[in-house]
DNA sequence: ATAATAGTTCGTTTGAAACCGAACCAAATA
DNA sequence: TATTTGGTTCGGTTTCAAACGAACTATTAT
């Protein structure tokens, strides 16, 4: 792999998950793990190509970790971690996403509920966008077990 | 509507809307538009509601109508704007959502094209991933239209 | 003309997140 | 025992968005 390649990537990368709610460092952290393989990197490796503190390194690291995105693995008689990119969670992210149409539904059908005017035009649409988001909800564990079932 | 139903609720949005990326005022702002009707709300009805400044509820307000979330009836005669909130780009919303399936699924696509190690496991399970979420963005618009198909 | 009302603009404050460097700890090595 | 190495913790700084208040504009009412 060409390094330039990598350092473009890793940068993309990094805004992409900075746009998507992760703060800069772990987002380029990702994406130099993105880059590399299954052998995984030490913290050395990763302190120096995304630049950035060693306790930024780690904070940002042990948050991964804990959220199951990155995984290490140890060879004994070496004291160094070998940190990698976990995918398989990722398809598990994807469900949480697809919480957020029911629990968008869920706060629009308590707003109807606390509504008296059942039969106006804008609570009529309320109900709609409620059932759009419950249909969603319903619709997206399908569409995702289907895909899981293809590829088993 | 009972007060203090409609005041937990906009609470509650204010939260909801927070953690998906809104500031709190205009999160709140939203809620309290929920619990109101397609008549509106004035400004000064809204600035008292929500308990911010004048400021930052024109803002707030302003931010949403660009965004098409709110919108505002005139009364001739009448300085006051009433506004209220636009459930229609709702939808729209949702698809911009799914849009991220598919930005995602060419950043790992990129990646795989800068690797040199095709056949090895990390890089195959990135393909994998990369074909779900391809997967994804074009089962999305899909269930959307067929119930755009059903309501319409 | 004067005063009130509706809303905007501007400059400042506030608060939280991100990041940093330095000190620190714990395990391995010499 | 002393030193290096791998990584964490702590306190402080920077940065940026969110919010504020006060001054302002523009329209209507008196």
């Amino acid at each position: 792999m060409n390094e330039k390649a990598r350092v473009d990537y890793v940068e993309k990368v990094g805004v992409f998950f900075e746009q998507n709610g992760y703060p800069p460092v772990a987002g380029r952290l990702i994406g130099y793990l993105m880059t590399s393989n299954e052998k995984g990197r030490t913290f050395y490796e990763i302190h120096q190509f995304v630049n950035a503190s060693k306790s930024s390194v780690s904070n940002a690291l042990n948050k991964l970790v804990e959220k199951g995105l990155v995984k290490y693995l140890t060879i004994s008689g070496d004291r160094k971690r070998y940190f990698f990119l976990d995918l398989k969670p990722w398809i598990g992210q994807t469900k949480e996403r697809a919480e957020f149409f029911s629990s968008f539904s869920s706060l629009i059908n308590d707003c109807v509920s606390i509504r008296d005017d059942k039969q106006s035009e804008f609570t009529q649409d309320l109900m709609k966008l409620e059932a759009f988001h419950k249909y969603l909800a319903a619709e997206m564990p399908k569409i995702i077990d289907k895909w899981e079932k293809m590829h088993s």
